[in-house]
Order: C-alpha cells, then structure tokens, then sequence
DNA sequence: GCCTTTCAATTGAACTGTCAACAAATCTCC
DNA sequence: GGAGATTTGTTGACAGTTCAATTGAAAGGC
C-alpha cells in the first residue's frame, strides 16, 4: 500500500450522504411495513419478487441473487414464512438440492394487500422526492456498484431449468 | 387510499438499483474491515467519527446522529467497544444523563491502522467507479431524502456543550 | 463401481439490532 | 418546593443475521 489517496470534500460527502441514505431509508420502509402489514422489508421483498415469477416460484439460490441476500438469510427467512403459510417449498426431483419456494394463495393476498402502501412509501420517501435526472444517475449508480461487486466478488455461472414452464 | 400510482420502469429500475446498492456495498465494506481489522463497518464508523473531533470526543446522542443510528444500537456498540478498551464513556457532571464518549490512544491506533484500507474500500468500490456528476448526484441524492425523512420523522432540537475544550 | 469434488440448501451457535421498559438528572410551573 | 414532565442513556429480552459446519444429491475421474 502507497500512501493513501484520502477523499476529497466532494468524495466524502458523497460517501456519507450514500452511508446515511443506505440506514435511513430501508429503515424507514422497514418499520413502515412491520407497523401496517406485519412485514420486514426484506420478508416484503421476498415475497414481491415470487410475486412477480409467472410461476409464482424461483429456486432458493436465484431468489437469494435477486434479492441480494445470502442463502443462509433467506433460508432462514424462509422458515419463518413457510410457518406463517405465506410460501411454500419443494425439492426439485432429480436435481440435486435445489428447492423451489413458491407464494402461496395467503402469502399473494398479504403482498397485494401491502404493494399500494410500500409503494406510495417508496414514492414519499424517495422518487418523488427526485429530479428526472437524478432518477437516472441513481439506477446508473447502482448499476454501476453493483455490476462492480459482482465482478470482483466472482465470476459465476448460471445455470437454469427444473420447474418453470408455464 | 386513491388508486395506486405504480412506478414505471424507470421509477421501478432506481429504486431497485438503490436498494441492491444499498444492501451489498456496506456488506463488501463490512467484511472486509472484519476480515483486515476486526472491526464491523459501524464500529470503524463510531470510532472514525469520534477521531475526527478535536476532542475525540462526543454526546452519545450526537454520536448517535452523525452515525444514523439510534441510542440504543449505540449504547450496546459503546459496551462492546469499551470493553475492548478502544473507547472511554464519562457521565457529564451537571447535565443531565449527558455522557461523553471519548477515544482512548488505542482505538486512535485501531481507527489509524484501518483508515487506509476503508478508504481505499471506499474508492475502489464506489469513488473511482463513478463520473463526478455521478458523484455530485449521489450527494444531492443523499442529502434530499435524508433531510426529507428528518423532517418527517419529527422536529429535533439542538443542544449543545458539556466538555469540549481542550 | 468407489472416492473425491462440487453445488445447493439447511442448521445451530454466537452475535447484533430493535423495541419497550426503566433509570437518572434536570426543568417547569403552579 | 415538590409532582410531574422532559431529556438522555442504559438494559434485557427477543428477533434476525452471520458464520462455520453439515447434509444431500450429482458429477468426475480413474
């Protein structure tokens, strides 16, 4: 390591502002969603992301990629809502250990009944709260991370198939 | 409720990408002060925060608010911290239940010693990735949302002094 | 056909965060 | 001048997360 390259004023505020947006926000949907639908944000998302599969199903692991969790978090999470009946989950036959979760007809009910109010609390909070372009430079930001992470975290390989089929 | 106002595409791909950016960059951050230094991304961020006062020192709530945190995630942390003997906390005579929590010399040495690679974290996985308009947006991004759910969380009052004075 | 490796998912223990209750000092105001 | 309200912090119980170990199924190799 050469010496060190500090941040600027300009970097730093950027970083904090991102560090402060990164707990307030998700903290604040979060408690919105517990308080008015007995949801935590990531259970929400969980269930929003099956929701929006035809098939109303995902493997455990690509589930867990979309929703930037690990597999141990989201098998936990899992549990906890397979035994509130809000998901479901099934081996699939002849493919190894991969699982498929599935919403059930409950879990479908609690998501349409919490969607309009999660939204209008992303909108509140956050995009309408935003200029056009600063609406763009957001997704172009996170994309940008993002796509980064993936990359210096491993490549990886994707694979596909068992259920869907719809 | 009045009908929904979803979000459109664009609307939908921001606040995902926010969302994703939001969950896996303090991750990366986070293991990665865990692995080279022992410290969680919070804690580097208490002790970073106190290193940066002239007196090393700070009111817990203060320090709770430039860390985005609440009291009590702060207190449990100030435990944890204070008994690996990197900070020192001290009731504020004549005030109330003011405390003070200050650095000791060895969480000086622990915030120096880690500085350097977080910084370099930070400019690798965030900094260097982005445009300088990128980064002015990311800012003003920031800045809207968190002085937005300020105000709507409550009205805060300032106060103020206590030790400070070296 | 076994033995090893790899992939997918789960589990349990340890740790961290949250929420609600409590505690301590000061304010306030009749 | 004292009862209650306010501010500030801590605590304990509980819920959620992480990490390392483990299980289960398949794929390779020889």
């Amino acid at each position: 390591m050469v010496s060190t390259r500090w941040l600027d004023a300009d970097e730093r505020a950027a970083w904090l502002a991102l560090a402060a947006l990164a707990t307030r926000l998700p903290a604040t949907l979060d408690a919105q969603l517990q308080r008015e639908h007995g949801l935590s944000l990531f259970e929400y998302l969980v269930l929003a992301v099956l929701s929006e599969q035809d098939t109303r199903s995902l493997q455990m692991s690509e589930l867990a990629a979309l929703t930037s969790s690990s597999l141990s978090r989201l098998s936990h999470t899992a549990t906890r809502l397979e035994r509130q009946g809000l998901l479901a989950r099934a081996r699939c036959a002849g493919r190894g250990r991969r699982t498929v979760a599935t919403l059930t007809d409950q879990g479908w009910t609690v998501v349409v009944a919490a969607a309009p109010d999660h939204v209008a609390a992303v909108r509140a909070h956050l995009i309408d709260l935003l200029a056009p372009d600063d609406l763009a430079a957001l997704r172009r930001i996170g994309d940008t991370v993002v796509t980064h992470l993936d990359e210096v975290g491993s490549a990886q390989s994707s694979t596909d198939g068992c259920s869907d089929a719809r």
